[in-house]
DNA sequence: CGCCAGGTTGATTTCGCTCAAGCAATGTGG
DNA sequence: CCACATTGCTTGAGCGAAATCAACCTGGCG
């Protein structure tokens, strides 16, 4: 609702810098245009909600720009933060496939732009080019692995590893790693959402940090971090094995 | 390789009990006897494995009978179960669609008949029949919902909590509620199982077993669970909130 | 200026793990 | 048929990692 006029107007799917990342990338010109026709844009600033846990599912939305955190809570009020979402990434397709209710939140991490297009058009289009269904099909695979993943990690892992492997997964896109194997890494993310990420206290994610530096593997300031060698966080990964 | 004869013959996905539950009900006759044509139908006996972790993927897995546990292992040996699969079940999916290797093991948790499709035949079906795919887009969903569920529980809930939001979910399969809410229940499950199941240890399932029966919640015999009432278990789920 | 959210630190507690032993049921070989 | 391993489950003692509770510090903002 707040989205600003220009916002809402000026935004074109055919020229949408993004859609060659997203599932939307096989659709023909005159599905395009559909598409292009019912969608809905809008501004997000950092801490506003795309939609919420328990919300009716209306149809999709898709990030032009910026950065969504996809969050879940359970019935104490905890919450977790389940996956970032990038632009081009397509969110609540889950819940619209299966006729539910959002099942998590989303929730602008940065200044973000987020397109809504509603179930009616998805059915339409999924109706008519059957090789969007098996794009989001590969899509909901790729998440699905990811997210069994994240539960062996959570019941196995300590959480020092489980951190050193989340700042292995945020250095793909927001690290570089120079010739020695040292990495410089801006964080997208607060103390506290990286302790959601992972699932554990901000008051364990300071000790869990500082437990890295005095190690020598990192050192933190602010969201800066920068890593001697990548390798020490490879080798907390399989420290727990004894020899 | 060790079927008898009789199991890989006489099976027939024409008058298979269970296809009218899987995404297969979809196909035409055409398509089917495509199908029944490729297919090759193995017995499993508790403990056999269909497919490893790490092993190439050639094709997908259909539960005819019995009951199949998916597990996961970790670098450092510690496995987990990540799902039971029941009759009507296809088993492997994801990686099939992936094109990658399997990233769980599939064993026998109880004697089973289990159909393997070859990745050429899913392939050539998904091209033609379009709804196919879109039925595995549900099936991937539903997986994706219960995995992001099953990642807040085990960072959010305690133990016996988890334990708990387990019998309820065995309940649905293999228990009995009578008008009082008391419930019988006939696990499918070793307690080696169900602890991997919610990503614990054997020595701290037979403790929450047992400050269960303390507190009068629940009677365990082998694997026969008598529940007094059913309210208590959901209790159980909400009970870490303070007030 | 004072407030407040985000972050850090310290003290204490607790939950689940580790290690170790014991036990019942089942199997095996002499 | 008995001695002996094996496997699944239980129990106990002690430990340790992370949560909890509480205080405090910082920087941004009204």
């Amino acid at each position: 609702m707040e989205g600003s006029k220009s916002s809402t107007a000026a935004r074109n799917c055919f020229t949408c810098q993004t859609r060659g990342r997203t599932e939307w990338c096989v659709l023909t010109d005159e599905e395009l245009k559909l598409v292009d026709k019912s969608k809905m844009s809008r501004d997000y600033l950092p801490g506003e909600v795309v939609f919420h846990e328990a919300d009716a599912c209306h149809g999709v939305h898709c990030i032009e720009s910026g950065l969504i955190g996809v969050r879940k809570m359970n019935a104490n009020g905890q919450e977790i933060l389940l996956r970032l979402c990038h632009p081009g990434d397509t969110l609540g397709y889950r819940s619209m496939l299966a006729s539910d209710d959002h099942n998590n939140s989303a929730e602008a991490l940065e200044p973000s732009t987020v397109c809504f297009i509603d179930a009616g058009t998805v059915r339409t289009l999924l109706g008519r080019n059957p090789t969007l269904g098996l794009r989001f099909l590969t899509h909901a695979t790729k998440d699905l692995g990811a997210a069994e993943d994240k539960v062996l990690q959570s019941t196995t892992l300590p959480v020092r590893a489980r951190f050193a492997h989340l700042l292995l997964v945020l250095k793909d896109r927001y690290g570089v790693v120079d010739a020695d194997g040292a990495m410089d890494l801006e964080l997208p993310l607060s103390r506290q959402d990286m302790a959601a990420m992972i699932g554990i206290r901000p008051e364990s994610m300071s000790r869990t940090i500082k437990s890295l530096e005095q190690d020598d593997i990192a050192r933190f300031t602010g969201r800066r971090v920068h890593v001697r060698n990548i390798d020490d966080l490879l080798d907390e990964l399989e420290l727990t094995e004894g020899l």
